[in-house]
DNA sequence: TGCCAGGCCCTCTTTAGGGCCTT
């Protein structure tokens, strides 16, 4: 896989915490390459449990759907080779992140891809949003969507959208071209008021 | 025993608390 790939992935889970138990049940995901849309990777999965009213209720996701679904140890098997040799981005990518890791290491796949994330860029890059919900920043930079919200893929596809919106305003901001992966990772950990010092010495 | 997410980030901060964001 080449390394200038990629992926913008989003997991619907059972709950918030892998650590509590919970496990994926679907995970979509849209590859890039320099910045147009190369490959789409969705699938449901079976996590050996019922979920519960709420999660089907937020995803839509229902229990016939996943009851003949592959399990995820099937799922993240393909999914291990999709990822393999990108760079990742999500939405709170540290959700998404543990998520890919707990299910990955059942499979003893080590979760060791750069993962940057559009929300802590969001927080600095569009100040002026009124939150940095992915559903809010969709509506504030009127990204394109069919209106599916909280399924896998659909969530993928407008994270990426954001993705590229997000090194858009890089460009525009400072005149730096096409901000590299490494670039926006080191923007998402700088402090607020520290952002003109860090790109201005970036630039340089 | 009782409780149960956790990282980020702001502020009435750092010997802490609470909102935001993800399902």
């Amino acid at each position: 896989m080449s390394q200038d790939a990629i992926v913008v992935l989003d997991f619907e889970t059972t709950g918030l915490s892998p650590a509590q138990g919970d496990r994926a049940i679907e995970i979509g995901a849209v590859k890039l390459k320099q910045g147009v849309v190369v490959d789409r990777f969705q699938q449901l999965m079976n996590p050996g449990f019922a979920v519960n009213s709420f999660i089907a209720g937020y995803t839509g996701i229902t229990n016939e759907m996943l009851r003949l679904a592959p399990s995820c140890e099937t799922v993240m098997t393909d999914f291990a080779a999709f990822i393999d040799g990108c760079q990742l981005v999500a939405h709170n990518a540290s959700f998404d992140q543990k998520f890919l890791a707990a299910e990955l290491a059942r499979i003893h796949v080590p979760q060791s891809q750069p993962f940057a994330c559009s929300l802590l860029l969001a927080r600095r890059l569009f100040q002026d949003a009124p939150n940095h919900q992915l559903g809010t920043l969709v509506s504030y930079l009127a990204i394109e969507n069919d209106g599916v919200f909280h399924r896998a893929l659909n969530d993928a596809e407008v994270t990426a959208s954001l993705w590229l919106e997000l090194t858009a305003a890089v460009t525009q901001r400072w005149a730096c071209p096409a901000p590299s992966f490494e670039l926006m990772l080191k923007l998402q950990r700088q402090p607020k008021h520290q952002l003109e010092r860090f790109m201005k010495k970036q630039m340089a």
